[in-house]
DNA sequence: GTAAGTGTTC
């Protein structure tokens, strides 16, 4: 009778699926006086995780006299589901300590451990329960135990260790090698992942499964390999596995980083569930890839059809109003994600941050960053940043300065940022602080830091101890290159970043690529080589086969213009193969400027009118080229039309250290308190110039300009 | 009972 009742309880317990049964079946328990049977004991325990409390599973547990190593299992396996994994180590603890009734720790527990170790990142706790797996027989550990500990040590960075514990089984199973593949891809060793891959399909002709080919999609995506992702995505269908959720959403993801956004779409298309995930990836993929349409349509039509989103969601949407530099919208997202109590996370408030400030309003983005509770390293990075794409770097310096008072350290990306903002202040003394403060904090070796160090160096003027730098560094990529011979060319020492190019190409493996050429053309320009600035143009589009952007043609344009080559610049603007942009029209009508040829001025100011009829330096540039001829009528409709369309002309600004300070200047500025010192050395500094027949012209003063436009 | 998927500053 007894054993009869107990199998139906069984039965019932299997059953069970809601808090309410789970209360119904706990009451059964007990008239049928079983509440002390270990059995119902575990399973009532591992009920109460699932529907009501952890509390109420721990009581369960504690009022069970019969511990035995299920009972513990469960309890252990429910603290660990609630990634409380401090609790979980400490209830191992007193499990091998005193607690335990009947047997020992088992192949079952060691996992749940080992995960809370992962967890945690506590590798030497892991290490101990190691070495309790290795006293044990070897034929009793089972591959859940070496897959946990594989995941331990690749959690912890270890994965020597990882492969070691690997190499202990004689036959691996998928899940044994799908954590080794994991544990490449997520330590930053992709190659090695898909190494692994290999070895178990090819060699030891293992199936894949989707968690196998999750694992190897990201690392496709590190490693920017379309090919090998679109193969995934064949096996996937032939597997008929496309009913994987999570390994559609890698793809998805994989297509999105590599730029193939017609697979991402018509994958999505085809995916016979969605999640919130899928959604915000394809957005993500929108935004990043500049397709910022589709971003805000493909988010509308979440809102439309009532789907959930979530902060990710919101991150990527914001970044397409930051793309498109779409105010409005970004405004109208920042109102929903409040609406939602989203804003206070961390990465929604940073990425409004980074839209705010790309969308040109730097009050709106501080509003958000002081609202926030807790800043980070990115949140700081990104309003620092933000500053000085607004022209406001000497906030940026504040920002920073907050920074290191709230503890808060920067990153390499931090740091890059913090480097630029200084470039733009051109701050000698500030730069070698901040020298200082790379070297303290261990970035010397970082090759982007590095870059934006001899950036900084170069446009402080002081190009020794930019090459100090560049040669200190022991790694040297094209972009620490590019940028020491930027930095010459920034020097006027267009040999000197030539001489520095051959080296590169003589001595290192590294291939230059289309910003080298920037740099190379640009130098060239600035001390007016203009055959050998052809020279490299033509080595570039024949020799590196490198198509030329539209930022080439303009230098070139600019190089021949300055020197006085205006039918040979002309004559390039007219061959080229795009149709020139308002920077080579620029160019041209700076040239036209500062060589007073009105007919090509007119030219130029023609089509950029079209161009970019809101611009108003160009129409200024035009009118200087007027005045100089006495044009005084033509001077006067265009000024009338600068009026009438209400264009402003942006204040170049100037800044100078001298001693400890930094002085700063616009055009005509008279707010310096030594103001009449200041014009007065100007004279006599023209008056001395035109003494040593410097061919300046105070007519057109375009020299500076014609950069700019 | 073990392995997996989207996001913030370059």
């Amino acid at each position: 009778m007894k054993s009869s009742s107990r199998d139906q309880l069984v039965r019932l317990f299997e059953k069970c699926n809601s808090s309410k049964i789970l209360a119904q079946l706990q009451c059964l328990t007990l008239k049928l006086g079983l509440t002390h049977d270990s059995f119902f004991a575990t399973k009532l325990s591992a009920l109460h995780s699932k529907y009501t409390s952890l509390v109420q599973a721990h009581k369960v547990f504690d009022e069970t006299p019969t511990k035995t190593v299920h009972l513990w299992n469960a309890l252990l396996r429910s603290y660990c589901k609630e990634n409380q994994w401090k609790q979980t180590l400490y209830l191992f603890h007193d499990m091998v300590s005193y607690g335990i009734t009947k047997g020992k720790p088992d192949n079952y527990t060691i996992p749940i451990v080992l995960k809370a170790c992962a967890g945690l990142q506590a590798l030497e706790f892991g290490k101990m329960v190691h070495g309790f797996v290795e006293k044990m027989e070897k034929t009793d550990v089972d591959m859940f135990v070496g897959a946990s500990l594989i995941e331990l040590y690749s959690k912890c960075g270890k994965m020597d260790e990882a492969f070691q514990v690997f190499l202990g089984f004689s036959q691996p199973d998928v899940v044994m090698w799908t954590s080794m593949i994991t544990g490449y891809e997520q330590n930053g060793n992709p190659e090695k992942a898909v190494d692994f891959f290999s070895q178990m399909v090819m060699i030891e002709h293992l199936n894949p499964d989707p968690v196998t080919l999750v694992s190897l999609a990201s690392a496709c995506t590190q490693l920017s390999d379309s090919k090998l992702g679109s193969s995934i995505h064949g096996f996937m269908i032939r597997r008929n596995l496309d009913y994987d959720l999570s390994l559609a959403n890698s793809l998805l993801n994989l297509y999105g980083k590599t730029g193939s956004v017609n697979a991402a779409a018509k994958l999505f298309e085809g995916m016979p569930t969605k999640d919130v995930i899928s959604w915000s990836s394809l957005i993500a993929c929108y935004s990043q890839n500049g397709l910022t349409a589709e971003a805000l349509n493909l988010f509308n039509e979440m809102i439309d059809r009532k789907i959930k989103f979530n902060s990710v969601t919101a991150v990527g949407v914001l970044q397409a109003c930051a793309v498109a530099c779409n105010l409005e919208e970004g405004k109208r997202i920042h109102e929903l994600v409040t609406r939602k109590g989203l804003e206070l996370d961390i990465s929604v408030s940073t990425a409004l941050i980074d839209m705010y400030m790309k969308c040109f309003s730097p009050e709106e983005a501080l509003y958000v960053f002081e609202k926030m509770p807790k800043k980070d390293v990115v949140s700081c990075a990104a309003l620092l940043s933000g500053y000085s794409t607004n022209g406001m770097s000497f906030k940026s310096m504040g920002t920073f300065n907050t920074m290191r008072l709230n503890n808060i350290k920067p990153d390499a990306v931090a740091m890059v940022k913090i480097l630029v903002s200084c470039s733009d202040l051109g701050i000698l003394q500030q730069a070698l602080c901040l020298h200082d403060y790379v070297i303290k904090t261990g970035f010397t070796n970082n090759i982007f830091v590095g870059a934006s160090l001899i950036e900084l160096y170069s446009k402080c003027g002081n190009i020794v101890n930019a090459m100090k730098v560049f040669e200190e560094l022991k790694v040297k990529d094209i972009v620490t290159w590019s940028a020491i011979i930027a930095g010459y060319g920034i020097q006027g020492q267009g040999r000197e970043a030539l001489k520095l190019f051959n080296k590169m190409i003589e001595t290192s493996e590294v291939m230059p690529n289309e910003v080298t050429f920037l740099s190379l053309l640009s130098a060239c320009s600035h001390a007016g080589l203009i055959e050998e600035g052809i020279n490299i143009f033509n080595m570039m589009l024949h020799k590196y086969r490198i198509k030329p952007m539209m930022e080439h043609y303009s230098i070139i344009v600019d190089l021949l213009g300055r020197t006085g080559e205006l039918d040979r610049a002309l004559n390039f603007v007219e061959k080229m193969p795009i149709p020139a942009g308002p920077h080579v029209w620029g160019a041209l009508l700076g040239a036209a400027c500062i060589h007073h040829k009105s007919e090509l001025g007119e030219i130029a100011a023609k089509n950029l009118f079209k161009l970019d009829p809101n611009n108003a330096g160009y129409h200024i540039l035009l009118s200087k080229i007027y005045a100089v001829e006495k044009n005084w009528d033509n001077v006067g409709k265009l000024r009338d039309m600068v009026k009438e369309k209400r264009l402003k002309k942006m204040f170049g600004e100037s800044v100078i250290e001298a001693g400890n300070e930094v002085h700063s200047f616009v055009a005509n500025d008279r707010l310096h308190s030594e103001c009449d010192q200041i014009y007065r050395l100007l004279r006599n500094l023209n008056v001395n110039m035109r003494d040593e027949s410097y061919s300046s012209n105070s007519k057109s003063c375009l020299q500076g300009t014609v950069e700019i436009v």
